[in-house]
DNA sequence: TCCTTGACGAGAT
DNA sequence: CATCTCGCCAAGG
């Protein structure tokens, strides 16, 4: 049993498993990342799922932003300067508007 | 069952 | 660029 199994769907881990997969210093929007699962159009899933992930992080969530290249808002908590924070401590660049160049730091599966 | 909610995305204006 | 509109689809009320 993989410390992500514990809390999430059968459909989530699918994602969690690609995440998993995202090697440090590049990036993959929620829309990849349901397409490299095998689950087109899912999109939004994979924001959900990450949602409901335990604190143990045995999956790296920064590693994912959306299709702009930019670190979807999600309120208060201030999980997306640190989601920031993160990816830039990894060598990923933001430009002035806050953007990640997704030519030069998105990833795919092999 | 029906209705509403999204860490989304593509396209039009 | 910044907005806005729509399509998408699982979950939860």
């Amino acid at each position: 049993m993989s410390a992500i199994s514990r809390s999430a769907s059968a459909l989530d881990q699918a994602f969690l498993r690609v995440i998993q997969q995202i090697p440090p210093g590049r990036v993959m929007s929620y829309g990849a990342v349901a397409r490299a699962a095998g689950l087109p159009r899912h999109a939004r899933h994979v924001g959900v799922a990450l949602k409901r992930l335990p604190d143990e992080q045995a999956v790296p969530w920064w590693r994912v932003v959306n299709g702009e290249g930019r670190i979807s808002p999600r309120g208060l908590d201030g999980s997306d300067d640190l989601q920031r924070v993160l990816l830039e401590a990894e060598a990923v660049e933001f430009d002035g508007a806050g953007r990640i160049d997704l030519r030069r730091f998105a990833w795919l599966p092999d």
